[in-house]
DNA sequence: CATGAATGAGTTTTCATTCAT
DNA sequence: GATGAATGAAAACTCATTCAT
């Protein structure tokens, strides 16, 4: 029985696989269930007695995937023993890049077809997207109350900083940005430093 | 004669207009032509003599917007003789901002539907960014001779600059952030300018 | 008013000749009131003023050949003066087949789409060929009595004689058998004489 | 499995058989998909499993029927042992004959439908003429050589031989001539025999 | 459980015909 | 009369889903 779920389960996994890397190529409307049922070499049928329908293959997958950002993502705690607040952030950055780039398939299906499918899909990632907002804003919030933040509109920033690492996973994981996770992280985190510009600073520097 | 061909191309806007909202709301995929031209109160076969497919509306509708936010952009002149290069930077943020919030449709179709279609609507899609990407990679590239523009990997600098100011506009139009322009090119602005974190650099100072 | 009438009736003829040319080219249902129109270099609606449908098009072209060909059909006197039954039926072959050949459009349209196109063009066609069978077999039956058409069943007989002759013209006509008028009128006779005809023979029998 | 496989191809072949009656009675333009499938008793999609569009199913009745007709059809053999040339060419003209009686639906749609629709099947129609012209040229070559075929153009007796054939079993099959396969095959052998032959001739002149 | 043949609702697209200008 | 934009019925075709074996 142990065995016949362990079958079932993986059974499952094959089919979630092969639907990720189908919908990773050609976009979740590109995809027939024919298509994954050849990819996964079962029959038709065999489809429904695992999925209800076909969102449902996405859903999970989008799921798993949200779960497993959730998961890389750790409340950072200003008075830690060890870590300080940057080298946390650090680390939090470092654990979604990773993930990110280990799953190209995913990423490319979470940020490109998770959205616009229908009203229940999109208010799942909208609900991840307020939730992350939140948990970051707050994040901010903190970090601003102890100075280790700048001043500034939070929700905002946080815009700016998720859009930025959305991109740069992306363009990593699409071909358009070859780099190691470990270039992605400390560029970042560089902006996150200091930004881009150094001209004004400087004069204010000069003005100072 | 002229005037029959000024008819046709109201005709044609209000196809355009009308699919740029049905696509805006339920996504390419989950619009259908007879949506369409239930929206514009036209017959089926009437749709079919502006546009070849579909497919054909939403190219209309992502390359004229990708040429206005293109003629939004204008190259930065180091040596302009009233505007600071961040200035210039500034007004380009500035006008793609405005912009974007000015057709949020258009903006929603732009990032969320044109990709993932077909080979040739992706090509047309990744070579804008590329040659923006470009466009981008060389203002740095300036910037970093003149000492405008911190040292560091400009590939990067760019994807995570795009993609906040992406993500920035998209939040904005859909609701998630609900800011004047002014404010989001500010805190943009401030964002290149600085980056967000205080903590290190101080502690940096205050080591050294 | 004349006026009118005969400019009236040159349109319609011009209407006439370009759908001729294009059914020729690409078959009945191959062919659309626009690709008429456009060779016609006339609008639309214009078509519509001259002709009910498509179909009456095709009737106007297919009655107007069928009256042409049986205006070549010329009874065979077995009294004539001059001429002898068999000169007289090669004139008629003769005048067919010329006809034929000086107009290829309107051939491949008689022989190729004017038939299965719906129950009422049918039946014309059907009846055109019925008389025509029958004026045939009353002209072999006659020949027959007369001893200058050899014993048989007519009604094959007709059907293989019509047979040959249509295929013969559309073959010339499509390319596939490229022969002067006279040559396949002289072979064709030839087919007849030692086929269908006793009289010359016999004649020649006895004039031995 | 060889199971799954005979049940598959009955229903191709109920497919093809309504088909080809539908064709056969409307022709091939004035029958839908839907006539077919409403006359099969299946589903619209189940149509197209088993053939990928209408012209498929077309392409296959036309193919097999031109296959069938190709096999009636034997070389003649001068130097056969038991059968005279002429007699071979009866049995020739003979398998066609009942052949084409035996199936008046393949017949009509052959001779009517499978033409003038595009230029592949057009290509493949007239490949078949071509090929067939070949070989009763040839044969007509060789008779000609040997005696047995009178002089004349034999490109030209082709095509009215063939010609003749084929209105005759058109003709047949119409209704519009009710006779007996062998009725049908005695005549035009006679036809033949005083039209294209001399070997016959030129014995029972001999004899007389 | 697994299969895959069958289903039929849903879309796109064409094109003969109409009608206001 | 002439025009050509507009119409909408009709047809082909797809594909998610079901169900008998």
């Amino acid at each position: 029985m142990a065995r016949g779920l362990a079958k079932r389960e993986e059974r499952r996994l094959q089919i979630l696989a092969c639907a990720r890397d189908a919908f990773a190529q050609r976009g979740y409307h590109g995809v027939t269930v024919d298509d994954v049922v050849a990819r996964a070499q079962i029959a038709r049928g065999t489809f429904y007695l695992y999925f209800d329908d076909k969102r449902a293959v996405l859903d999970a997958l989008v799921d798993e995937f949200l779960k497993r950002i959730g998961g890389c993502i750790v409340g950072i705690d200003i008075a830690h023993a060890e870590l300080s607040p940057r080298e946390q952030l650090r680390q939090n950055v470092d654990r979604i890049t990773r993930l990110a780039l280990s799953e190209p398939a995913l990423l490319k299906i979470a940020l490109r077809d998770a959205t616009g499918l229908d009203a229940a899909f999109d208010a799942k990632i909208r609900s991840f997207y307020e939730a992350l907002r939140g948990l970051l804003g707050a994040s901010l919030a903190e970090g601003q109350q102890n100075g280790l933040v700048r001043e500034g509109d939070r929700a905002v920033m946080v815009s700016i900083g998720l859009g930025g690492l959305k991109e740069l996973v992306l363009d990593a994981v699409t071909g358009a940005l070859d780099r190691s996770p470990d270039a992605l992280v400390e560029e970042l985190m560089r902006f996150l430093d200091r930004g881009l510009l150094v001209a004004e600073r400087a004069s204010q520097v000069h003005g100072a």
